[in-house]
DNA sequence: GCTTGACCTCAACTTAGGTTGAGATTGCAC
DNA sequence: GTGCAATCTCAACCTAAGTTGAGGTCAAGC
């Protein structure tokens, strides 16, 4: 067992000079499960260097589009919920491409839709093709709509 | 000017039936002044068909991407704020198709920036290239972050 | 004239991703 | 041992795009 320093334990401020996160978001997060940081005797919350490497992929996989929730399944597949390493990374970041890919291969359809509607103005649900293609949303409970964007 | 027989006056609820939409999205579209119901003499909204088309210009919009405020926006761009017409519907969809362009455009970029990281894994946010492109976000305001995708 | 279904308003709730503020503690320097 | 910045918790607030429910009214058929 590696001894913890007490210099290897980070203060929260720090933590967000170091990632441009806010201190309030680093704590959102903590509430999200994305970080456990341990705590000091007085309560307050101190991260590993780990945890700054910890943060950078939460933000750049929300950067490619993915949510809190997914990320947190993605960071729950790694072994012991441990922080990815390069390894990790490679698999992760493959997932993340095909639902890029799949994004981008929605808008281009749509885009191929619209090409084929602009003249048309015919602004009818029963016969627009921007509106009538097969892959209709599902409407799922309440709440914002999911809209294709 | 041409006389409304009573028939041409349709109920909320058949307006929801022909445009797919709740009754309660359509009252909350009225709020938002996307629509402008008469009403009746016991205070109950009246559409006329040119709603339907109006309604269904809305979600056609949010099909393709934009929010409640930019098709609000885009229907006063329209002289006395009238239904979109086949003419008007060219205008727009040349606008809005300029926007899908962009999205495309950012989304094939983040791609590409993936493709050159995957296997580098160095998560770090002073190096990354999905992470440090010139195109930040810039943060506006409180609520949730506008995210990429 | 009564019942029933459609309609009315208004307020509160939903998800996502946080921010803001109040009031109380901690921790470090002097 | 004191002063001040940093930290803590908890609750309330924000946007977007609606939904849900309570309590009350309208309109049409019988």
């Amino acid at each position: 067992m590696t001894r913890l320093k007490p210099s290897d334990l980070i203060p929260i401020g720090e933590i967000a000079r170091r990632t441009g996160l806010s201190v309030s978001a680093i704590r959102f997060y903590e509430d999200k499960r994305l970080i456990e940081p341990v705590r000091s005797g007085g309560n307050q919350r101190r991260f590993l260097r780990s945890d700054i490497r910890r943060l950078s992929f939460i933000l750049i996989a929300q950067r490619l589009g993915l949510s809190l929730t997914e990320i947190e399944a993605e960071l729950a597949k790694l072994p012991q919920g441990r922080t990815p390493t390069a390894q990790d990374w490679q698999a992760i970041s493959a997932a993340i491409r095909a639902r890029l890919d799949e994004r981008i291969a929605e808008l281009t359809r749509t885009r191929e839709r619209l090409d084929g509607c602009i003249g048309c103005g015919c602004l009818s649900l029963t016969h627009c093709a921007i509106w009538n293609p097969q892959d209709q949303l599902a409407a799922e409970g309440a709440g914002a709509r999911k809209i294709l964007a």
